[in-house]
DNA sequence: AATGAATGAGGGTTCATTCAT
DNA sequence: GATGAATGAACCCTCATTCAT
């Protein structure tokens, strides 16, 4: 990007780090309320109760307190806190633990989520940045997938980084179905059973063994 | 919507429908080169070769030239026109005809399937008109799933719908990667290749038997 | 005005004088509905079945059709068609009897008065064209005023001309208010009860003695 | 009204209040040069020595600048601030005082009234705005006409409310022609001499008594 | 640091009028 | 005569960004 006319750096005051954060959670606001594109800058600057003028203290553009907000939830996403699971050797109940942590974390973040989305389709930037999010989650995946064929628990003859893709590509998608798209049967099926179905698919599709399923 | 001020039939004349449908054709271009978002009208008048005032000669805005735009391709891609299959008893075969059926609509479409993706996420009504053709593939799948299920061929435990949905759902992201966003490895997997694997794995989740895929 | 391109010289074919005629009293309804500033040439024409171009076969302008239709008003306006009243010298009875007609003409023409006064209030040709209506009246009632001085029946101290004015614009406006105005009570004063009122205020204004009052 | 994308609040600084001020008197010459319908908020806003862009700071459209416009010159009208008579028993000294007052009102206004009356015809909200201004002098002028009856010294079998209606009419009537209309005669007569033929009228009308005239 | 007024480019839309068929 | 498509000037309005205080 060009250099700016105004540096932003970081603010130097104790005072400028609160103004900086109330102006961050100001935008999360108006962005989940509007979206990205209908959020103008003034909503923001007044919903943290500044003037126009002060945004521009802190922020060069929209584009960079979006930036901003969004690498909050990226973080969660990536490192939504698994639970703990008995036995590590049952590999679908592990799958179906990780899944659930991930549709937990979809659900914390909905509305960010879908503003996200929309951002990813407007912005190239963002663009680029979802895809090294998804990139991550697909690398992850992959490994684990080439982990259970070379243990002898997965389809040998599957790609590891296509089925990664497609598997987490199906996950993230269902997610995004129930928790961020129109609400319609959304209440119909709980959470768990979502991650449990899910679950299913995904060591179905791996073709993992029975015995490697705790049953 | 509210009846417009100006009412915009079909065409009277041949002179007419002919120029409507230059319209329509210089919107997907410019649709296609800049999105929905950057596209203005006195760009797509202009690719046309008309005059501004003559856009609103058939369309009120812009959003309605996009639906007419939209519709071919959402025709195209819920009946792709599938290759005949051997073996009708060989459901490997089927889905794998079918997937890559669906693969060559979305490379065809590819341009503006990016496009409907951003209105989607821009536009309430556009992402009715896609939630729509989503469904439409839901219920056609589920519908499927459960015949296997019926036949003692697919796993009897999964939800139709929710599986449908899942596997819909990850033919359609895989696609999406390869053929619309950022052009990346797309090339270091023919599309064969790719129908071959997704076929793989909706049929592996499924669990679907040897016997009924012609092995 | 500057010379038109196109001349409008009155329908050569029998066929021509109809069209003219269907598109004046289309122009009439259009008018009507909306009033003249929001009329658009298109409804006019379509209202009289014909397409836009051919409009301009008949009038160069909005401006012209309106004075065709407004012409018809005026005619009826200024000639209202009164009754006969029984004893010609009964001051009293003749004023009401002309209110009276001039009231009726005015419930008859409610509507398109509206919209004159409108145009009046837009464009200078027509204000003068409503104003010469105005004179016609304040010339004809000062006649009739002096007249009435001159036989020793009215005040002779008025100056006719002003009291001419300000009598007939007194009748003017309140038939506006009352059929023309925004709908209120309206209804509750019989059209009869206001020009008795009205015809009484008159004479009082003149000081019509009670003998010339048909008591 | 919808709420506005954009609030309108009161200028928070000296500056806005100037700036503001600034706008309504450079729309107060706008309009009063071409009109409502011709006037450009552009137009305000260079008269004004101000960008397109910085109109929209302090009002939403062009209706709202003129109505803060023509509140200025309601309240004129409403009360302009009559002279002392000498004689409160004078009943036709009072009445024409009054009347000379408003005619003044009139004049001072002039340009603005008409521009008044335009938009008046043109848009229901402000026809309204003037109704009521109307409705106020009917009421106020209806009460003293009942006052009059009251005491015996106005003819008493005249509809109070009618009457102030007619009679409230005819001197505004005239006085627009006199000040506002096309401009021709109304050197002729001087305001004095108006407001006296019209007094007369108006006392006449009533049947004042000769008594209460101070003669 | 903060404020809020000022800027102005940019896009959408309307509709009287013209013109080729 | 009739048709209806084509024209394009004209105006409104938005909002990210700058700037004087």
């Amino acid at each position: 990007m060009a250099s700016p006319r105004t540096a932003h750096p970081a603010p130097a005051t104790a005072r400028g780090v609160r103004t900086r954060d109330r102006l961050v959670a100001a935008a999360r606001v108006v962005f989940e309320r509007v979206g990205y594109l209908d959020a103008r800058l003034v909503d923001i600057s007044k919903e943290a109760g500044l003037s126009t003028g002060s945004f521009y203290t802190y922020f060069p553009n929209k584009k960079e307190v979006f930036a901003a907000v969004a690498e909050m939830t990226q973080n969660d996403l990536l490192h939504p806190g698994m639970e703990r699971v008995a036995d590590e050797g049952d590999v679908h109940a592990v799958v179906e633990a990780s899944i659930r942590a991930y549709l937990h974390a979809c659900h914390r973040n909905a509305r960010l989520l879908a503003v996200l989305e929309q951002v990813a389709h407007v912005d190239p930037d963002f663009r680029e940045l979802t895809r090294q999010r998804d990139e991550e989650f697909f690398r992850r995946n992959a490994r684990s997938i080439a982990d259970l064929q070379a243990r002898g628990l997965a389809d040998a003859s599957l790609d590891p980084m296509l089925t990664s893709k497609a598997l987490s590509a199906m996950v993230g998608r269902v997610a995004y179905g129930y928790f961020i798209g129109p609400v319609t049967e959304q209440d119909s099926v709980t959470m768990d059973q979502l991650a449990a179905g899910l679950a299913r698919m995904w060591t179905n599709a791996l073709r993992i063994p029975d015995r490697a399923r705790g049953r």
